[in-house]
DNA sequence: CGATAAAGTAAGCAATTACTTACTTCTTAG
DNA sequence: CTAAGAAGTAAGTAATTGCTTACTTTATCG
């Protein structure tokens, strides 16, 4: 219920009606209903240990492209299937701005670390060009984040107008995570000579690459 | 005080006090709470013309480089001055969700709608590999929005402690963009003749990959 | 069992909410 | 000048807020 209309917009007697309980009982449980917001975000933050699971998926990962594309397609799924989690965290960044800090702030800060690490390791082994790791850990999350930021606020608003609903969530989370891969990777590969000779015959690129491309799509 | 506190966490008490006049005065302009909200929504969408202003952007520059670096470094900037903008859109999404939608959503799609075709042009002309568009200016914005976004919300959060603080903004903003553009054409440009020299002089990493493959290491 | 504490509740508290009413002051056009 | 309406206000309204008090029920364990 917090993260469906804030701390200021839920009342404790709606959560005790919702629980099902005198709301009462809710002070008996907790002495205030601030202290019950921030064992709610608690819960939330330990039942997710999101970097444990994104150093899985960069562990698991053969190398950076598959990597990259399990965390996007991670964040996109687990995102879209939940919005509990964003809208908690900006409720709470908007509407205490102190404690916050100190909650997702700290937390978020963990999270990128972790991708940092993995990406300066690459960058070490040559795999990656060098450049700022928690910027381009940054960079990536971003553009990952972002679209489904906007997702879960206003829509799917594909087109300008609102005639085309989500079509197909899934396929979505697909294209667009190799998408945002492929941009991101390109940019920062140390070796982009298959891309010189793409560029050099710009047709048929499809036929030429075994892996790694991804087609271009839309008429 | 709508961005600082949300419609719900705003009173009109408060706001009148602000104001220097009576309460009831508010009820004499507007018929209610609510649509002293959306009149005020009306007017900061109606004063920041931002699709306008990104078009002068694209317009005004040599070239796609110099376009996204305007883009960006006018986002960041803009946005590291004044959240407000940022808060309010995020508060009414959070808060109302059917409004928003046809009010910020319409507004961000127009907004995407714009750079989508700068790079749909820039695409057809063989400046830029052939991609969505739409997904292709989702993932640029998304890396400066992104990046901007958590700045705004949780602040520095530089290192994983709390140690250094914004060190120089301007600098941060400039280095920023530039390694978000850097990234995103690299990975989008057509020709990047270019980077190979580069990387080619800087490590000659180049030679040791003839192409395509992004070799994993992974102990 | 039986004592003790935890779990649970009905009713109500003062404070605050958006909004109204009944009234006074200022501005301005004919 | 003056009437009329706009601008402005003090003092309320009923409803809702987080939270308390005084009480009853249920579980625990020697």
């Amino acid at each position: 219920m917090f993260a469906e209309k804030g701390f200021g917009g839920t009342t404790t007697r709606q959560i005790a009606a919702r629980a099902q309980v005198n709301e009462a009982l809710i002070f008996r449980h907790f002495p205030s209903k601030e202290e019950l917001y921030w064992a709610v975000l608690e819960a939330k933050v330990r039942s997710e240990d999101f970097h444990l699971r994104l150093e899985e998926l960069l562990a698991g990962a053969a190398n950076v492209r598959e990597a990259l594309l399990a965390v996007a397609e991670w964040t996109l799924e687990r995102r879209t299937r939940d919005h509990s989690t964003t809208r908690l965290s900006l409720f709470c960044a908007l509407e205490r701005h102190e404690l916050s800090r100190r909650f997702f702030g700290h937390f978020i800060a963990e999270y990128f670390e972790v991708l940092a690490n993995y990406l300066r390791r690459q960058m070490r082994q040559g795999v990656l060009r060098s450049a700022d790791p928690l910027m381009a850990a940054r960079t990536f999350i971003g553009a990952v984040g972002y679209h489904s930021l906007i997702k879960e606020l206003f829509g799917p608003l594909d087109a300008a107008g609102d005639v085309d609903q989500d079509p197909a969530a899934t396929t979505d989370t697909r294209e667009a995570s190799r998408l945002m891969v492929s941009i991101w990777l390109d940019g920062m590969s140390a070796v982009p000579a298959a891309k010189l000779k793409n560029s050099a015959a710009s047709r048929k690129r499809a036929s030429r690459q075994a892996f790694t491309e991804i087609q271009e799509p839309t008429t």
